[in-house]
DNA sequence: TCGCATTAAGGGGCATACCACTTATTTAAA
DNA sequence: TTTAAATAAGTGGTATGCCCCTTAATGCGA
């Protein structure tokens, strides 16, 4: 008996649950599994759903562009691009204005994809809330809007070591 | 001029702020930042603290139990464990009850550290909730602890591929 | 016009975070 | 008691997500 399994009942309230960073990383876990769970027929991620609705949305996109409508690193965004790109969802050409630029656009496949799976993505952001009551559902989104618009600048660099 | 950088006015906002994963994706980022920002001279991760002062409340427990009470996979910590060892922060040893297990001890310096962050780390739990009033800070944690417990049992599988 | 700052991508490296498969040990069941 | 199920760790693979450094192209000021 190594008492490491459940509380030892006699064990306090852990006290991650008062850190708000604890409890935004284990929520995000938890949708995270949530949507695996709806989308597991189509093999696709958040991120790269959010990266193909973004397209869906705005057309033809640079990677920069990308990068700062869904709040991701640069480089991130330049590997969920490789992939979806393997698969055929997206595809990539060089500007002609700015040869520095590459263009990304929403491929047939791609739009296709987004059409099967937008039911079961809403499923898994509605289940990721659907323990609060109503009325305290949208205070929470609204809140989070807040949030992270009032620190929208701060997107980046989580972890760095030396 | 790609109409890539800022919305272009007469952008709609962007439909990706409905979604509760999102928001809750780019505010785990955003702590994140603010967490390595404010921890920067210690040189440690928000993961890598949880688990030190779990240590710390805690004392020795196995690499399972030690999953279990900061809601991450197995073998996630067992790779945070090999880093923290490897800085002799923490220490490893067989257990003589049960030889499969090995438990997980603070060490010293692993103490010693914790002390020494505790006050950055505050400061950025704080600064990641500061935009709100006081009274929705509470409200907040609340509904977050709530959704939290709800799903405990689902804190693994962001992603899988085929 | 020439050089220099700026900007877009690419490459390599590291830290979470998950899964599948395997091995060693313990426990439970036939 | 011998075998099978369960459990703890380890290993290898993939996907986010960030950093630094480099390369290529643009643009701007001297």
């Amino acid at each position: 008996m190594d008492a490491s399994q459940s509380p030892p009942a006699n064990a306090p309230r852990s006290s991650l649950l008062d850190r708000p960073g604890f409890l935004i990383r284990r929520l995000h876990q938890i949708h995270c599994a949530l949507f695996l769970e709806e989308t597991r027929d189509f093999n696709i991620t958040p991120v790269q759903y959010s990266l193909l609705t973004t397209l869906a949305d705005r057309g033809e996109l640079d990677q920069v562009g990308l990068a700062t409508e869904i709040g991701l690193e640069r480089t991130s965004v330049a590997e969920v691009i490789h992939r979806l790109e393997a698969r055929e969802l997206v595809s990539r050409r060089r500007s002609e204005s700015d040869r520095r630029v590459k263009l990304v656009k929403l491929e047939r496949k791609g739009r296709a994809l987004i059409k099967r799976v937008d039911a079961a993505a809403q499923r898994a952001h509605d289940r990721t809330i659907e323990a609060l009551p109503e009325p305290e559902r949208a205070a929470l989104l609204s809140q989070l809007v807040r949030l992270v618009e009032a620190n929208n600048d701060k997107g980046k660099a989580p972890f760095r070591m030396s």
